[in-house]
DNA sequence: CGCTTCGTTGACGTCTATCAATTCATGTGG
DNA sequence: CCACATGAATTGATAGACGTCAACGAAGCG
């Protein structure tokens, strides 16, 4: 049977976090609201107060940010098993847009009910801020790539990141991965036009270095599309064992409000 | 008497979170040693394992990412009273390169204390999640400026930011602070060479809207300045009141080790 | 006063954007 | 099964933003 949602978005709690029993039981007793959408198709829009967080299913899911003229900068992606707003519980107003890539299958989960795991289990709530640091990793990876890295290194090292997340996640192995995006949502990614990413993605392509087609990522030759992206999995923080805060035995007591 | 660095910490705190007295209180007793760094000098680097956070006191610190070539780019800019590294106590292993841009005097407050902290006043954790967030927020329009904008429209943002975040920390007006960087510097941050960033500088004077000079920025025409700059200040989160997940009454009750 | 770092400017080259046309993939309906 | 429509991928020619190289000037400091 296929893992559900929730398994694997506590698998990538799992990955970082030590939780315990009682801890990992209340985050599969989240319960929402499954939702569909369409490629270009937008899942939150700025300014508005979110109530609920999405779980990504299955789909890839991006947050991007929009210029006056109309031009867009994607700054993260999400695929399954990723809360790729779980920040929204502590900040609910956005200022950002969520959008689908390719069709998707979204799980919204209650603020309400994560704010409610969050008091019951602060644990978990040091589970849910370390997760946002991860996060927070690797948007600086991506603003060392905006900023002092060429085309083709850019394009290398989403392929290379994207790799090692799938693979993490149990979508794939890292140098064959599905990641459903036009060349136009690419080049929203690394900051280029589309037919600049075309270029970049055919000298890939000569070099035998990778290959993307119809949504779908063979990287034939790991080490070499490595070093031409300079990519360095650390900033992953997938490595080390799992960390924990919290004591493992421990319970809240809530008084009558002031 | 000028407030401590503890205290700019708090009413950084204090600007989206809101906290107990005995929240407050807490933070207070915090305890760190007093760092002196000088221009060009790293406080941490990539690999370490700290175990302490660095809050700082006074000067301009930033965190950068550095390529093979030896080139860098810096991707936060932190200023008195921002606890640069706060999501070291999460995740202590570090990928990145933390250094002095101005003279800098840092408290490092050990993770141990930050800890202790959290387990007490799960409130305080949801507020350190909750300047995370922001810290990313941060992260994510850089991202788009330098995917999406021409240099001079970065260069233009930045100051805006940095005028903002003046402000609200009580260091200056958003048209008229400190900001000790250098044009290399500069350009490390907003993703260009030194020398296209001094004609950037150059354009924006000219034009009459700013001027960096000697480490002081001014800003002639706030208007014309956020307009080249797109800039929009939501993403600071600096609006709205102060937000609470917690109850404001609770006590953690501790168990035995499993 | 000399040294070092930083700021400033010009000439030139490269990377990437822009514009425009063509091909390809996919799906639909006749 | 083929004609057609649509969006995406591909390619070439040209333009512009920014980098590189090099030189000089200004400012701070011992």
């Amino acid at each position: 049977m296929p893992r559900t949602a929730l398994q694997r978005f506590l698998d990538r709690l799992d990955l970082r976090s030590a939780l315990t029993s009682q801890e990992h039981a209340a985050v599969l007793e989240l319960r929402g609201e499954a939702h569909r959408y369409e490629p270009h198709q937008d899942i939150v829009s700025p300014d508005e107060r979110v109530d609920s967080a999405c779980l990504v299913k299955s789909g890839l899911v991006g947050r991007y940010d929009q210029m006056l003229d109309g031009e867009r900068q994607v700054t993260s992606l999400y695929i399954s098993g990723d809360m790729c707003d779980l920040h929204s519980v502590v900040a609910p107003r956005v200022s950002w847009s969520i959008t689908a890539l390719s069709p998707v299958t979204v799980i919204r989960v209650p603020h309400r009910e994560l704010r409610d795991l969050c008091i019951s289990y602060p644990g978990l709530a040091i589970a849910f801020w370390r997760d946002g640091t991860v996060d927070a990793s690797i948007f600086a990876k991506w603003i060392g790539n905006l900023g002092r890295k060429d085309g083709k290194a850019r394009v290398a090292h989403l392929l290379c990141e994207m790799g090692v997340r799938s693979q993490a996640a149990h979508l794939g192995t890292r140098t064959a991965y599905d990641l459903p995006l036009t060349q136009k949502q690419l080049a929203d990614s690394v900051g280029l036009t589309s037919v600049h990413v075309n270029r970049m993605l055919k000298e890939l392509r000569a070099d035998h270095l990778a290959t993307l087609d119809r949504g779908r990522v063979e990287i034939l030759n790991w080490d070499g599309l490595a070093l031409v992206a300079e990519f360095d999995p650390n900033y992953l923080m997938l490595q080390g064992p799992p960390q924990r805060v919290f004591p493992r035995q421990y319970s809240i007591v809530t008084h009558a409000l002031q």
